[in-house]
Order: C-alpha cells, then sequence, then structure tokens
DNA sequence: GATAAAAAAAGCAAGCCGGATTGTTTGCCA
DNA sequence: TGGCAAACAATCCGGCTTGCTTTTTTTATC
C-alpha cells in the first residue's frame, strides 16, 4: 500500500539533509532507534486524547473524523496515517480510555485513608462519594458514549467486551485493596455491584431534576447499607 | 423490515380509512378534530412506534429517516408530510415515549397484589422485579438513546427535559398508590431513587459479564434494603 | 572501518470521489 | 385540498490517492 517514491522525480530534492545524518544526537540518553517512533506515540496519544474530549463535547456519533484531527492539532491525512479508519481510532479509545479510567478510579479509591483495624463509616462515606465523583469524570462520560454505541455495533461491541471483564476484575481487585479488613468477599461483591450500579445509574441520569441533592440523599442511603452489611459481616461472623 | 409499499396500488393504510369515527386522538399529541384525519393519526402512531423500533434495534443516531418510513411501511415521502424533518420526528417520539413509558410503568406496579393493611416483603420484592423487567423494556432502552443523543443535542435536550420533570413526579405517584401503607414520604422518594437508579444502571450495563446473575443479587440486596427501610418507618410509628 | 551518497521508509498535508442522508419539489389521486 | 409517492439537489463524511518533507537505513567508496 501507499505507492511510495515511484514519482521517478526520485531526485528528492537532496538539499540540505545531508549535515551530520548519522549523528543522531540521542541526548537524552534515548538510544538509536527511535525518537521518530516516540513522536509518533505522541501524536497516537493527542488523537485519542482529542477524540475523549470529542466524545465528551459532541458525543460518540457526531465525532467526527475532521473533527477529532482539528482537536489533536493534526491534518486529517496524518490521522489516517497512524489510523487507517475511523473505527481503528475508535478501538484504540477503547483501549486508551481503559487503562485511564482504572488509573483514576485507583486514584480516587486510593485517596481514602483507612486506619489498619477496622473499617470506619467515613471511609466507606468517602469510598461512595469518590464513586460518585468517578461517574463524573470526562472518561466515564466518554466511555458511556462508546457503551451506547457499542449495543449496536457489533466491532465496538467486541472491543468493549473484551476489556470489560478486565475492568471488572481490576475495579473489584481495587475495592479489595483498599478495604482489606472486609472479610467475606462475597458481600463485598455484592455491595461494589450496588454501588457501581448506582452510581452508573447517576450518572447516565444527565436530566433528571435536583441531580445533585439526590444524589447526595442517594450516597447516605448507599452509606448506610454498606456499613450495616460491613458490620453484620464482622459483628455476627457467620464466619 | 424492507417493507415493500410499492407504487400506486398501496394498499396499505386503506384497511381503516373508513369507519367512521372522528375525534380520534393522536397519540402524539395533536387532535384530529373529526376530518378525516383519523388516516393521519394512524400513520403517524405507526411511524412513531417503528421509529422507537429502530432505535432498539439500530440505537438513536444510526435511524435514519428512510429507515424508519421502511419499518413503519409508508413512504419517506408521506413521512415527511407528517413530520417536516428528521428532529420534528424526533420531538414527537419523546411525547410518544413518555405516555408509552409511563403506561407500561403503572401496569407493571399496579400487577402487585398487596393486601390492604401492611406490606409484605413479597410485594416489595415484586416491585424491585418489575422495575427491573422495566428497564429491559423496549420503551426503555429507546429512551436512554434519546437520553444519550440529547446529552449533546440542545433541541432534543429541550423536549426530553420537558417531560422528564412530569415523568419523574408520575412515577412517584404511581409507587406511592401502590404502595399506600408506606407513611414517610420522606423515605419512600428515598427508595424509589435508589431502585430507579440501581435499575437504570443496571439496564445500561448492557456489556457487564453475568449479567443476570448480578441483578437477581442486586434485586434481592435492594429488597432487603427497602423492608429494612419500611420496617424502620412503619415500627417506631405503630409499636 | 569510516563516511558520504543513495534509497527507503515514515510522518504528514491536501484534494478528490463515492456513498449516504436529508430536505425539497413536482406530480398523482381520491 | 389533504394525503401521499418518487425523483432531485445539496450536503456531509469517510476513505483513498497523490505528493512533499524529514528521518532512518543501506550501500558504495576510500
Amino acid at each position: 500500500m501507499t505507492a511510495r517514491k515511484a514519482g521517478g522525480t526520485s531526485g528528492k530534492t537532496a538539499t540540505s539533509r545531508r549535515a551530520g545524518a548519522k549523528s543522531h544526537r540521542n541526548a537524552a540518553g534515548r538510544v538509536g532507534d527511535g525518537w521518530q517512533a516516540e513522536k509518533s506515540a505522541l501524536t497516537r496519544q493527542a488523537i485519542l486524547e482529542a477524540a475523549v474530549r470529542c466524545f465528551v463535547e459532541h458525543g460518540y456519533a457526531n465525532t467526527t473524523t475532521a473533527m477529532i484531527a482539528d482537536e489533536a492539532s493534526v491534518s486529517r491525512g496524518a490521522m489516517m496515517h497512524h489510523f487507517p479508519s475511523r473505527s481503528a481510532v475508535m478501538n484504540a479509545v477503547v483501549g486508551y480510555l481503559h487503562v485511564r479510567r482504572l488509573n483514576e478510579y485507583r486514584a480516587l479509591m486510593t485517596d481514602i485513608d483507612s486506619p489498619d483495624q477496622t473499617l470506619t463509616r467515613a471511609a466507606i462515606r468517602v469510598s461512595v462519594e469518590n464513586a460518585w465523583k468517578y461517574v463524573n469524570l470526562p472518561s466515564f462520560i466518554a466511555y458511556q458514549e462508546l457503551l451506547g454505541a457499542a449495543r449496536t455495533d457489533p466491532e465496538l461491541a467486541e472491543a468493549v467486551g473484551e476489556v470489560e471483564r478486565d475492568f471488572e476484575r481490576e475495579f473489584l481487585k481495587t475495592v479489595r485493596s483498599v478495604f482489606p479488613h472486609w472479610k467475606q468477599v462475597k458481600s463485598l461483591q455484592a455491595a461494589h455491584d450496588l454501588v457501581q450500579f448506582v452510581m452508573q445509574g447517576m450518572g447516565v441520569a444527565h436530566r433528571s431534576s435536583n441531580r445533585e441533592q439526590r444524589a447526595n440523599r442517594v450516597i447516605e442511603t448507599v452509606t448506610d447499607h454498606l456499613e450495616r452489611i460491613y458490620l453484620a459481616d464482622t459483628g455476627e461472623g457467620e464466619h
């Protein structure tokens, strides 16, 4: 593909490229093979981030390749060079958002300072509040766009489904590491599920009235519930 | 799909052409005050229902006017006659789905046979299960498509926002009529919010693994929670 | 073995083309 | 005249092609 040269003219402007062609000034310690690759990676990253921004602002369906290129400050041609098609970009965004979302969730959760011995209500509450913060992050919104599109797009569905399992696993792992005292894995899992679904539901309910107020009330309710479950597990200790 | 209607012959809506009857009110909100507009109303209805089916199957963004017309077994020209533009159809669908969703939710909720005196756990559980059924209905899926699109489409956002308030109000009213024993309006409201958001969250999480299983677990958990809240409220009151 | 020239490849920009979709217009019919 | 059908025009978007510049690799020569 991409019939190169062949233009006959190949005289190619032997202008000034000679100079120290060899003397690659790998100053910063980057050796040989590649600062071009590095630049390429940077461009890819910029495109992916631009795509996420476009999703948040215009939605998945309204995001055109030209839009992404513009937002990333690269030409459409350059973009096509890195990603052969629109769907290639979208699939790449799935992967990008996967790790980004994971990192952001971890950052939010490890922000909780829970005592070593026991799990306090305050810690539970903060974790719930942070879960709420999480679903208001751009990365979550963008992912929802992807998820919604994936419902009727088989190709996207496959890409999403692939990371989804890993995501759930890592998610739960993070929670367990933050709440090591929560012994009953079963109930922790159930609690985690509940929180996730509630937050996802509130996150998606963009147009509901009194969103913040209702969110706070729900956070309170869920915190109550979690505390009760936790205490039931450790208190009675059905073993 | 691919329902053809072919040229001039077009048996199509000739079916119920006469049948007299005036003052047939259109589901889309427009009143046919008795002309031969009955046929027109029927066509409008068919178009709206077809649009909903298209949303479910292909998603909002991928639904074209041609698709809807085809699904409704109506020519594109006929459709443009009833709705001057694509967005006109979409806005009408918002209204159509509003009443349809309300009706379906009411039907689901009034299906619960709760004893007159007291609220049983069984009744609570059924209500939660039905809420889960509700978010798996085509009307809910289609509405989510609309909601998602409305996030970045101001015109749609306005149409959705307009019905949203009414919807929440009617929703809550329905629940209160089903559970008249639940005295504490405040806690009922909180409970209702929780259930709604959880279900919405699960409904939207199309690609989560073990969806049914986790849903059942969450239903169980939420039922527990609701029962506890309810008992706490009434327990104090009468005991 | 070093080094300059040549070739190849990579990054990038711009334009064109075909297909899809929307809204309009024209005309038919009861 | 209102309901409807079909062709039409205009637009937009995605992908392909072309061509230019810069970097990397290979080759040829000393």
